[in-house]
DNA sequence: TCCTACATTGGACATTGTCTAAGTCAAGAA
DNA sequence: TTCTTGACTTAGACAATGTCCAATGTAGGA
């Protein structure tokens, strides 16, 4: 994540201690925060970092495609870090944990050129729902 | 779509006003409203029904199977009828517009054993994104 | 026709996200 | 090092979407 910080002030970021710290919060394997956790695990670090700023970072980081915003439920958008390796998701459908999972092919390639509608067609997301193994087990 | 009403009254559903407007709105093929746009052509035909009941009513036909709720973009959840028959989504990035589009094989199949994690996976909803054909025209 | 359980209503409230004006600060210049 | 400036941050108002509740209305069976 460090490689983050390095990549964005060479791109002419400047780099500031809340900055810092959302990319710090992301930092990490299967990790999904609404913008809200990242709030919250940031304030414990910089317990002046405010809303507005973590909406804003989270924009900018998803505009220079350094993370992925996910919206799994229709509910709050969840912020991914792990953008440049291509994944889906894999969603429990009772207590809402994500996994990034990789697939078998090329889900682009699945879908038939008279279904286009012309279209130019440019991205898929694909998410699977289930339960998971924790919640299987006490149901 | 006279079938839906016909099919909920035999399950115990309380035939209203409200509930038969909401139906006929969502009638049609690539139909993909927001719950808001089903309430203000509602409104059209009854003008006193309430956002409550529009919110209300759909998520009954939701619960019921009879509509999908669809949400391509983390902003207002959308509503599908065409909830029979298997089927995916092609969005345009730019303007919005949604179609109903239909896959080769069978996306759950995409996702290999390892990739699951325990998860008991029954479901998969898979969203194309591009632009369309107007949108790409005046680009 | 009458009853009653279920449906509807309006409005308050909750959640999530956006915008703005004023103050603050990172980083290059001198 | 200090100065300067434009970019960044902040608090809070506002917007969009959705949920909840108590009071009122009504579909459909008796």
């Amino acid at each position: 994540m460090s490689d983050l910080l390095e990549r964005l002030r060479d791109r002419g970021w400047r780099l500031t201690a809340q900055r810092r710290v959302v990319a710090e919060v992301l930092d990490g394997d299967h990790v999904h925060y609404t913008a809200d956790e990242v709030h919250a695990r940031a304030t414990e670090r910089l317990p002046e970092i405010s809303r507005a700023t973590v909406y804003n970072t989270l924009g900018e980081l998803v505009s220079l495609g350094e993370v992925l915003e996910v919206s799994t439920d229709g509910r709050a958008k969840r912020y991914d870090p792990n953008a440049h390796h291509d994944h889906q998701h894999l969603v429990c459908s009772r207590c809402g944990t994500i996994r990034d999972v990789h697939l078998h092919g090329d889900p682009l390639s699945a879908l038939p050129e008279p279904e286009r509608y012309g279209f130019q067609v440019s991205e898929v997301s694909v998410t699977y729902r289930g339960l998971c193994p924790t919640c299987a087990a006490t149901s």
